[in-house]
DNA sequence: ACCTGAACACCGTTCAAGT
DNA sequence: ACCTGAACACCGTTCAAGT
């Protein structure tokens, strides 16, 4: 005699995601999952393989949604103005991380590669950012430029989030004079390079 | 009739460290410790209050090592020339997330206080960047341009230990362009400023 | 077809009992 | 004083049995 079913899988993530933005990674167990959908954990395994592909899923869901927000401020009103872009994603990125911390540490966190959100959709999430790089660096510095103001960006973050910046002083002037000291280096002409031993191949 | 120990309070950080740094987080178990050290996981906890507090201990004794990491590269033969004195205090950094990327994740993961290192360490780990950065940027910029280099520094590396820059290209190329354009940005003088919706204080 | 209790192998932590 | 087995309250996961 088939039972209708009384969950389903996008029951199951949203209850997730939900857990995990209250409580943090580790409160987001089977149990209290399948408690939230009204089910016993057993059942969960139905509809998922393990916890790893039930947080996978968590993460790809909020990768899309922080993809679409960059997506829609690269596409506002500061379209064309490559230094506006830039500043209107940087801003849209950090908005994001503050307004759901533990998501965020979850999309960045170095987890075992089947926790990890799909690649396919990390492409599209640094999409917008790597064209703007472009736009600002030239295309012979795009991908560098990209990863610089990337690393800046979640580096920064990340120490905001993890409570580091401990020394006091103004948090919202270091960010403004980062973003603002990194865009008028990456649209600037090659530098003068560094000595021999500070080369990119040099490392014996 | 008392016993004598049969472990110490060093031996045991020490072996949670090895375990730390051969098999990750998750295989810091209060047994496996117990174990390397030769005791019932119970024993433990006469010399520790709990595994967050085992953690912690583990995670002052790296801070400490990285911190004096830190104070030699800035003393080394690159002393008083600024970029050079970065250039070695990046490198070291880098090299040492490298040699021990479980342990460096670990001082910069997001986890609870009770976890996080002791915040005075932190503060020493910090010291040499921040006078190199002083240097470079001048007395009044000196916290802002600190923080700059470090968000690039732990974005990059925590990036690279994660497992990011999937998208092919050069990292090491990336790395000595995001370096060496920050330290020609940081030592640059005032750029022109951002439009007004970008300047610190006027986000409503 | 879906759901469940029971079971298994793990955790961290406490504590009375042993030496 | 230190160490231990046993116990407790949790995990994730599997599976036979129920409907």
């Amino acid at each position: 005699v088939p039972t209708p079913a009384r969950t389903s899988l996008a029951e199951i993530v949203a209850a997730g995601r939900a857990i995990l933005e209250a409580d943090g990674l580790p409160a987001l167990t089977m149990q209290r999952v399948a408690a939230a959908v009204g089910v016993r954990a057993p059942s969960l395994y139905k509809r998922v393989r393990d916890r790893a592909a039930l947080v996978r899923l968590i993460a790809d869901d909020a990768l899309r949604e922080l993809a679409e927000a960059l997506e829609r401020a690269s596409a506002g009103g500061a379209a064309g103005d490559a230094r506006a872009e830039l500043r209107a994603q940087a801003a849209t990125f950090r908005a994001f991380a503050h307004t759901h911390p533990a998501t965020y540490r979850l999309l960045f966190a170095p987890l075992p590669e089947a926790w990890r959100p799909d690649a396919e959709l990390n492409r599209r999430a640094s999409e917008p950012l790597l064209r703007t790089a472009e736009a600002l660096a030239g295309r012979a510095h795009a991908l560098e430029a990209g990863r610089t103001i990337t690393a800046w960006a979640h580096g920064f973050v990340s120490m905001e989030l993890a409570g580091g910046f401990r020394l006091g002083g103004d948090v919202e002037r270091a960010y403004a004079f980062g973003l603002e000291r990194l865009i008028a280096a990456l649209a600037a002409p090659t530098p003068t390079g560094p000595p021999e031993g500070a080369r990119p191949g040099s490392r014996s």
